[in-house]
DNA sequence: GTCTTTTTGTAGCGACCACTAGACAAATGA
DNA sequence: TCATTTGTCTAGTGGTCGCTACAAAAAGAC
């Protein structure tokens, strides 16, 4: 694989940039910030803060990732395919919407404990109480639309008869986006793994035996 | 009624205090820290911002409340007292467990949603991300007594013979505080008062018909 | 009135915030 | 070799943070 930072000339090949070369690694560097806002949320990760994890001067940071706000957003773009996939990964993989629900809620279950990293979900956490409200917004925007996306699945399983015709498909999406953040916040309140498991299996049992 | 400003001598007379009077109502202006705290958040709302809306200046915020923790921690208490009590009353008022849940879901859906003051739930979403750990530790402790206490009375249920002696009280409490929780976030994020409705009740059909 | 007590307004404290100017370092191109 | 380009380091910028010293103001006690 090719460096993102080599330059491209027309036909293609790579060639060296002209001048320093940065002295990090800039993806690596991107995982600590992915992990420092993850764990303390936009307002409470400071710029100091994220240089120290980061292992760079800010000066490198603000050449490397724009402003404190650039790199959040960039963070929550890589955190949603590096950690925040599994729902869309579900839907993709699984027959049904109901099987595709139930892994989602399983796998979160695991996600949002997984040991030696933050817990919950940061597109739920890290950015409630933001002073600058369009970074919270934005996160806001993402929850709303993951909902949505659970709804259009359920409505085209609904059209595929995999569900009954009277299935109420904003309320059951709407419901397993509660479950979720639920889920996340017990997460973060100090739930394990097996007690958020049982919930999964719990919160099933609303749903229609296909 | 007394107003607690007043001093009792010996006998429980009220004698009046000393110095000079305060010129504001410390109720009405702990009220208003209520709102922008339940609003804002715990960091995000600055000493500057509590003088602004309580109409008062920092040296008698301080007099009056102590420090800016101190004032957190009364506006938690009487925020349970007056807006956070309705499970308390649901399970003392309703005849069995699951109609004091289900009463507490359904009053938790016109709360979370009550036009004229911010949606969701202080106790949910005013202290996370805070850089000062033990104000968020305090709401987490606060959250995780609400789940224990609807363990308690699931049991109690339960030894009552209200409730099938298979049922997984732990599981069903933790269920129920999901669900209060990921509705406090989805009014957050801009549900209305049916679409919780929806949700509450929706959430109800995992229990055991008595 | 005068003393004491408490509150109020002004004005500012040191600490941290996000961010950057400017000098130097390290690479390429000629 | 030397100009050009880009990154890094030091050392700060103005602004806001939570909080408070100090003196004037407003009450009761004498």
């Amino acid at each position: 694989m090719v460096s993102s930072h080599d330059i491209k000339d027309a036909a293609g090949q790579a060639s060296k940039p002209r001048g320093r070369p940065r002295s990090f690694d800039r993806e690596t560097a991107l995982e600590k910030a992915i992990l420092a806002f993850w764990e303390h949320g936009y307002e409470a990760t400071s710029v100091s803060d994220l240089t120290q994890v980061m292992g760079i001067g800010a000066p490198s940071l603000y050449a490397a990732f724009g402003d404190k706000r650039s790199l959040f957003y960039e963070v929550v773009r890589e955190y949603g395919e590096r950690y925040g996939s599994f729902g869309d990964r579900a839907f993709a993989e699984e027959p049904t919407a109901r099987a595709g629900v139930e892994r989602m809620l399983r796998e979160a279950a695991a996600e949002y404990t997984e040991p030696g990293r933050p817990h919950g979900c940061l597109i739920v956490h890290a950015a409630t109480n933001c002073t600058t409200s369009e970074v919270e917004e934005s996160l806001r925007e993402r929850r709303n639309a993951n909902i949505a996306s659970i709804e259009s699945r359920i409505r085209s399983g609904v059209a595929a008869g995999e569900l009954p015709a009277d299935v109420d498909a904003a309320a059951l999406a709407r419901h397993t986006g509660a479950m979720i953040q639920g889920m996340s916040q017990q997460a973060r309140d100090g739930a394990t793994k097996e007690e958020l498991e049982a919930l999964a299996e719990l919160a099933m049992r609303i749903w229609p035996r296909s």
